[in-house]
DNA sequence: CACTTATATACCGACCGTCGGTCTATAATT
DNA sequence: AATTATAGACCGACGGTCGGTATATAAGTG
């Protein structure tokens, strides 16, 4: 019965669990013993590893904001792409574009959640406006872009989209979506000062390519 | 110990006690109980009027959002004040750029509560957006203003508003607060496709005078 | 018109199942 | 011997249910 793991396999077991059953069950229909079932570990354990449900959640938040955040800043500090193509990228890494892709962060918004989607929402605009940030004024200092509250913009762009995209808070068909990606990009290039529709090749390419 | 009322006005007599302990203790902290004892009624009353306490936590939403959208109805409808005075009047009925003002949504915001923010997002941009796209429409008519995306811009505003103000998701010191103000502003500038600058005054103006 | 009878409405509170979380015991490791 | 990891019985709070009761109003009845 009793297994004995180093304390970071188990851990990460419980952060797999944890995110799998959220994302499939949602946050607060998945319970604590719906864990430790699939971990097949007792109470204790869980609460040995962590305090309490919310910890888990937000460690598996953190856990996956990490990761993009990792991904956007090797996207920044290449220096073989240009600061547009730079930008999209990141999008893509946060799959704020991206309808097709069934990963963490899309999933999770299917389940109607309102705590784990605050804490991404959180995370997300904490950790990755910053990195937007950079890119702008790489943008800016290049002169091809002119943006005049770039941390106050990104903030308000990855706010919007991550709550209008989220379909466990709007739900939007297929045309809503639409213009909602067409009206976010125009967005964009004037919060950028750049002409309309510069930027509307670049998104579309890229997100039809892949 | 048995008091017989007329069915809405023990209905708002429930709803009335869970608004104020909504804001008070937050929504996730305040139990049916609390509201049984604050009403002075049986738990059975209680679900005889609702059939959950989310169902209620729905209704206080409805309830404040009704308000909101009646007076803002009024101002659009009002012929005696400019169009860019009812924009500004719209998002005074809604207290988002009124840090006084201490009244239901503000104070909501306060407690750490995921649920009842995300439904007062829902259905504050659902309601709210279609009434703003037509003081924008009017606006466009009248030839001050141009936009291309009226209603996916309000949407975008609103939810960007509200999210980065909520003081439960985001803990903005003074400044912090004035810049992101000042940001969407300048985006609303953007989105209408108005001169820099030329909101600044009438926004602030308005929320110094009253 | 008084007087039962019936029906719908409002209300009560004991009870239940679930769930997050605690506590103590104990096995394994160092 | 001490520390670390695991187990699982147990707890209390909470949302929600259920069977039943009191009140008011309407409908039948002599």
């Amino acid at each position: 019965m009793r297994v004995i793991k180093k304390h970071d396999e188990r851990k990460n077991e419980i952060l797999d669990a944890a995110e799998r059953l959220f994302h499939v069950k949602g946050y607060e229909k998945c319970t604590v013993n719906d864990i430790l079932e699939e971990v097949a570990i007792a109470k204790g354990t869980f609460y040995y590893y962590f305090k309490s449900k919310k910890e888990v959640m937000e460690a598996v938040v953190s856990r996956y904001t990490d990761v993009v955040a990792e991904r956007a800043n090797k996207i920044l500090k290449n220096d073989k792409i240009s600061t547009e193509e730079k930008l999209v990228c990141i999008f893509r890494a946060m799959k704020i574009n991206d309808q097709i892709d069934s990963d963490v962060l899309n999933e999770m918004h299917k389940a109607e959640n309102a705590q784990l989607h605050q804490k991404i929402l959180n995370q997300m605009v904490t950790t990755m406006a910053p990195i937007l940030v950079q890119v702008v004024e790489e943008g800016v200092e290049r002169k091809i872009w002119s943006c005049k509250y770039p941390l106050q913009y990104m903030q308000i762009f990855l706010s919007a989209a991550l709550t209008l995209t989220d379909e466990g808070i709007f739900k939007l068909d297929k045309e809503e979506q639409g213009m909602l990606m067409t009206a976010l990009i125009s967005l964009i290039e004037k919060m950028l000062e750049v002409p309309e529709n510069s930027f509307n090749q670049l998104f579309i390419q890229k997100w039809e390519k892949t």
